[in-house]
DNA sequence: TTCCATGTTCCGCA
DNA sequence: TTGCGGAACATGGA
């Protein structure tokens, strides 16, 4: 699920596995998730290059290269991974990107449905920018007053804004899910309709939840038992006031919601 | 077999 | 004109 913990922990794993060793080679298995570089130009960049440095927007992971100074950028889409392994036996089975190491170690971007992408940048700057993409819902300069100034401009549902990218970067479906259980927010509730306690609320929540999951490794099963998350599926109960949890669509998307804890 | 899925983008409508 | 919300996308599992 790879929304902003699950790329933070991605970005945590490739820092500690596959910085400073030398590419020796590359292979591109679904040239068709490059996006703005052809497989030619990936592979030529890659070659020879060590990978010196990692960072993270949102649900973006930026590697930094030493020699060329440009960056691999990643997306993960709904399904893909990273993978840094030796033995074959232990290969993802739906590579998309692989990067082979002089050590012997190999890198690989898994990706099953296609919907990640694979990209090239001068800096994380400038792809952000081109992209359009919010802040990083984490980063410390995304304080209390802009939140309130980005959510109260728009009339979209409370739930289809925090998983805008373009107003936020980092949030998706789950965990737009989880900070609205925990702010007690009906996920319906449309965003300018928020008054400030609640947008307060709802602020310290998102940094709250996004940490607290981080401080998981963004594993469910290691998520507090206060959380939502693990009774999303099926036909759970809120781990609040133990009603049933309901599910709706909102935005094309399902939410899950406890209609006892959140209201509009 | 049909439906659904954690991602973004595109198009129609208000 | 702008922005919202649903459909589409690629793939495979329930």
């Amino acid at each position: 699920m790879p929304e902003l913990p699950d790329v933070e922990i991605f970005k945590q794993y490739l820092s500690s596995t596959a910085l400073h060793k030398k590419i020796r080679s590359v292979d591109i298995h679904s040239a068709e998730m490059l996006k703005g570089v052809t497989a030619q130009k990936l592979k030529k960049t890659l070659k020879g290059e060590r990978f010196i440095s990692t960072r993270r927007h949102g649900k973006h992971l930026f590697v930094e290269m030493a020699e060329s100074k440009k960056w691999l950028v990643l997306h993960f889409g709904m399904t893909g991974f990273l993978k840094y392994f030796k033995n074959t036996a232990r290969e993802p089975a739906h590579e998309r990107l692989l990067i082979h190491f002089s050590n012997g170690y190999r890198l690989a971007y898994d990706c099953q449905r296609k919907l990640g992408e694979i990209a090239l940048t001068d800096a994380p700057e400038v792809f952000i920018q081109e992209k359009e993409l919010g802040p990083d819902a984490l980063e410390p300069d995304f304080n209390v007053d802009r939140f309130k100034e980005t959510l109260k401009k728009t009339r979209a549902m409370i739930k289809s804004a925090l998983m805008n990218q373009k107003f936020i970067a980092g949030i998706g479906n789950v965990y737009s899910d989880e900070i609205l259980f925990q702010a007690g927010i009906h996920p319906e509730t449309r965003s300018s309709e928020l008054d400030e306690d609640a947008l307060t609320t709802l602020y310290s929540q998102t940094k709250r939840v996004l940490r607290t999951a981080i401080d998981a490794r963004a594993d469910p099963d290691h998520l507090p038992s206060t959380f939502i998350i693990p009774h999303r599926h099926g036909h759970g109960t809120c781990p609040k006031c133990k009603n049933n949890i309901e599910k709706i669509k909102v935005g094309g998307r399902t939410a899950y919601y406890c209609p006892q804890c959140q209201k509009g």
